[in-house]
RNA sequence: GGGCGAAUGGCGGAACUGGUAGACGCGCACGACUCAAAAUCGUGUUUCGCAAGAAGUGAGAGUUCGAUUCUCUCUUCGCCCA
């Protein structure tokens, strides 16, 4: 018997599936669809473990569904436009586009040698002209149904690579790149409108049932619905100003005002920007950033107008007005009033300036003296010294009731507000889809007319010109709109907008008319099920929601607004960290042991190295394990084993190359056993009812009842553990007289609800044992799942002091009168009187008795 | 600072609706096969204890006949937003 060649047995697999294009899919009316979808990759150039987990999870679940009888969808694409493709192309001089299709060439392989289900036939890549024509077609309805519109807004700019950076790419207020000092800079910038549908976005996640709950909590507290009222506070002053809006949320603690704040960006601001000590002012505000953390953390600092602001709920007060660093303009009205007291950010602020500071809130277990001092009161509890607001419940009455009383005198009114803003998807850059709209020479807009699109990118490009690199290709931005020259615009979309709608071209990825075709879409949308990193939980995901509702708003043909039913965001793959002596990050191959417990530096026993704790892989960290190696080492199905196989899906696992031998080793004696399994059924007797032959019965159909559940519920870790109880049962059964009959068919059933997992063996015993190909998910005899004993558990005193087996069902007499013959449970009766029997039928018995 | 979640053997983890805690795997120990090793197979493995037995799911309380599971307080860690 020779060893398990999964080098030959997975390549033959593979081959077979291409050739027969096994997941080729097509709408069938008469079967019931799954749309099964993971996060598409970014083609950065090979594929790294957190696809291999992604991926394995969802193609257990496609073949799942898909021998359940289900139309399954399971397609694959790539991400292809953005950054790191012309960051590399700099380095490499290697045009992005080549360098991204080498890269996707290189990926779909190590893909492919996973052995996933994918309908290859659909694949697609964004940066495609053939899918980035769709989106610019998109752009432009949506431009046409008011939904994009153009506007200049502050953005990080990197002086020295002449571009925008996201927040993300500013590391300590300096380009991530290239370490200069980030500015704040206007510029014109195209935005999506997504806050007209900030209400319906939030309510929507209600009807998500099957959304973790941790996701919908963040999509909420980003959407960030906040419920207030607007107040208009007279000024009066040096500068021409009669009122400034304010918008707050806590209303109710408007006689602790002391000072009214607002942006430097806020309207008035105008008025002073002669004012050499205010420009100064300024520039400093700039530098503190506009994060909310930074915020928060920074000092607060403030330049004090001759302006005095009146409370209108007390006409007397007259407070300064200020403007301040920590206010910013696309907050509210870029206003707010300030309540040092009940406000953390106000009392920094007051206690810098030596504004006043009043207690306007109690707490309810303190007195009408209570006052603040260095810490701001921001709880629940009463108002006080504020006249008619005094004795409120803060916050349930006091809110409420201001409001109506603001709203009464005609001051302000009530107004929801929302953190969610508008999204900006301009990109300075080359490798994006360029956004279909081109400027006269009067500078007005013009949408690109439908029929001259798509703009595509230009073939050359010179990728080391100072900031957008399509700012310099004239000859490029020419383009005639109804007879006017004009100039395109050189900006490119953000590759979140690419991937906003992916999962809609997937549906008919050949359409060349339009983006999707509504009967597909009709048929395979909602996405059933999405598999991917949390990581998205906020971006991604809100976009592509955002995203349905752009096209289905004010669209006759199509209503669906949630594209993605049920979704699922798996752990991060980590492994330990090394470092040498010296504080030099060591990749797991460059270390060795001797005894498993010390490590050090291959080949030099003397340079010890530090084991870390396990953190998420990362290049930085150098804690990567190559996916291609381990498949090269021990296999697809070995691989997609252990990934699933030591924690649970949506949790963190931890890589461990012992795991990884284990899972090895399994597929090795499977190998082996299915071959003790195969002469078996050879020499097994045709007459039924052998000795192992209800055992096997029952556990074929318990698995088969087990593995259902756990792959309903993603308990992956627990199907590979019942991968193992099942080997190591058949082990075992083995040595019993089993019918042929009833061997051949159960082991039929137990190779196929094994398939989803190691799909390239599992077909290899199929065919070994001749149970042909096709297989059917099999269905559960509940006759074997009901057992005939039982056991109970005894407990004295609510302690486990034994347990019996007995016929099911047996009543509280019965069951004590066996008790009663045990003698470890009579010795402790004896003597004692029983006060009372707890009675669990088929569970336990617990005598409860005097000490 | 706010929100969410987690904590179970030497390690990763399992446990239905409150009802035998530690499934399964790793590691470790012992045994079989072998000249030997690898591979494979078998046995054992929460702790203390020779045993009987006792303790035990981050800490402390509570509800209950009974709590890993429910409630409260606390500690530590993680993630997200800031």
């Amino acid at each position: 018997m020779e060893r398990y060649n999964f080098k030959k047995i997975e390549k033959k697999w593979q081959d077979f599936w291409i050739k027969n294009k096994s997941f080729k899919t097509k709408i069938d009316h008469n079967l019931k669809k799954f749309y099964c979808l993971e996060m598409f990759p970014y083609p950065s150039g090979k594929i790294h473990m957190g696809h291999v987990r992604n991926y394995t999870i969802g193609d257990v679940l496609s073949r799942y569904k898909s021998m359940q009888g289900y139309n399954v969808l399971h397609p694959m694409g790539w991400d292809s436009f953005g950054m790191p493709a012309e960051n590399a192309a700099r380095e490499n001089s290697l045009h992005p586009k080549d360098w991204t299709k080498k890269n996707i060439s290189v990926m779909k392989n190590q893909l492919k040698s996973l052995g996933l289900s994918i309908d290859w036939d659909r694949e697609i890549s964004t940066c495609d002209e053939n899918y980035y024509k769709h989106q610019q077609l998109f752009f432009i309805e949506m431009y046409e149904k008011g939904l994009i519109y153009r506007k200049e807004n502050y953005v990080n700019w990197d002086p020295v690579d002449g571009t925008v950076l996201a927040n993300e790419q500013v590391i300590d207020g300096k380009g991530w790149r290239s370490g200069a000092i980030v500015e704040r800079k206007k510029l014109n910038q195209w935005f999506f409108n997504i806050s007209k549908f900030s209400e319906n976005l939030l309510d929507s996640l209600n009807s998500l049932d099957n959304w973790p709950r941790k996701v919908k909590i963040m999509q909420t507290n980003w959407i960030g619905k906040s419920f207030g009222c607007e107040i208009d506070f007279k000024v009066n002053g040096d500068v021409p100003v009669d009122s400034i809006k304010c918008f707050t949320t806590r209303p109710d603690t408007l006689f602790g005002f002391s000072f009214l704040a607002v942006s430097v960006d806020h309207p008035i601001s105008k008025f002073y920007e002669k004012d050499p000590e205010f420009k100064k002012f300024k520039n400093e505000c700039s530098k503190t950033g506009t994060t909310e953390e930074s915020i928060a953390q920074g000092e607060k600092i403030g330049f004090k107008t001759n302006l005095l602001a009146t409370n209108p709920l007390n006409e007397s007060e007259k407070v300064p007005v200020y403007f301040a660093n920590f206010v910013l303009m696309d907050y509210g009205f870029g206003a707010v009033f300030g309540c040092p007291g009940h406000d953390q950010r106000d009392l920094d602020f007051a206690l810098k300036y030596k504004l006043p500071v009043k207690t306007v809130v109690r707490p309810f277990d303190g007195n009408d003296n209570y006052k603040v001092e260095k810490e701001a009161f921001t709880g629940s509890g009463i108002i006080i010294n504020s006249k008619f607001l005094n004795g409120m419940k803060v916050p349930e009455e006091s809110i409420i009731e201001t409001i109506k009383i603001i709203e009464e005198k005609k001051i302000g009114k009530k107004t929801i507000n929302f953190r969610l803003k508008d999204w900006g998807v301009s990109r300075q850059r080359y490798w994006g889809c360029p956004i279909p709209m081109a400027y006269d020479q009067d500078g007005n807009v013009h949408p690109v007319p439908k029929e001259q699109l798509p703009i595509k990118l230009p073939e050359k490009i010179n990728l080391n010109a100072k900031g957008n690199p399509l700012n310099y290709e004239d000859d490029w931005r020419k383009i005639k709109i109804n007879g006017l020259d004009c100039l395109k615009e050189t900006d490119t979309l953000d590759t979140f907008v690419d991937s906003s709608w992916y999962f809609l071209r997937f549906c008919s990825p050949n359409n060349q008319q339009y983006g999707f075709d509504y009967d597909a879409v009709k048929y395979w949308m909602p996405v059933d099920q999405y598999i991917g990193g949390v990581e998205h939980a906020i971006l991604h995901l809100l976009y592509s929601r955002f995203f349905m509702r752009a096209i289905t708003f004010k669209n006759k043909n199509y209503s669906l607004s949630e594209p993605f039913e049920s979704l699922f965001t798996q752990g991060m793959v980590c492994h330990e960290t090394y470092k040498d002596k010296n504080n030099n990050w060591l990749s797991p191959d460059e270390i060795d042991t001797k005894d498993g417990k010390k490590f050090f530096v291959k080949n030099q026993p003397n340079n010890i190295v530090t084991v870390g704790p396990p953190e998420s892989m990362s290049k930085s960290k150098k804690n990567t394990i190559d996916p291609a190696k381990m498949i090269e080492n021990y296999g697809a199905d070995a691989v997609r084993l252990f990934i699933l196989s030591d924690s649970p899906p949506e949790k963190d696992v931890q890589w461990s190359e012992q795991g990884m031998l284990a899972s090895f080793k399994f597929v090795q004696k499977f190998w082996l056993m299915n071959n003790r399994i195969k002469n078996k059924i050879k020499d097994c007797k045709e007459s039924e009812n052998q000795e192992g032959d209800l055992d096997l019965l029952k556990f074929t159909n318990q698995l088969i009842n087990k593995i259902n559940k756990n792959l309903e519920k993603f308990n992956y870790n627990v199907i590979i553990a019942n991968m193992h109880e099942t080997y190591n049962f058949l082990n075992k059964i083995l040595e019993k007289q089993i019918s042929r009959k009833v061997l051949s068919e159960n082991y039929k059933n137990i190779l196929t609800i094994m398939s989803p997992v190691m799909p390239h063996i599992i077909n290899e015993c199929f065919t070994d044992n001749n149970f042909g190909i096709t297989q059917k998910w099999p269905s559960v005899n509940k006759k074997y799942l009901e057992e005939e004993t039982v056991t109970i558990v005894i407990q004295i005193n609510g302690k486990k002091k034994g347990i019996i087996e007995t016929k099911k069902d047996g009543d509280e007499e019965t069951i004590m009168d066996l008790v009663s013959k045990e003698d470890k449970i009579n010795k402790n009766i004896k003597n004692k009187k029983i006060k009372k029997v707890v009675f669990v039928k088929n569970r336990l018995i617990n005598i409860l008795i005097n000490d």
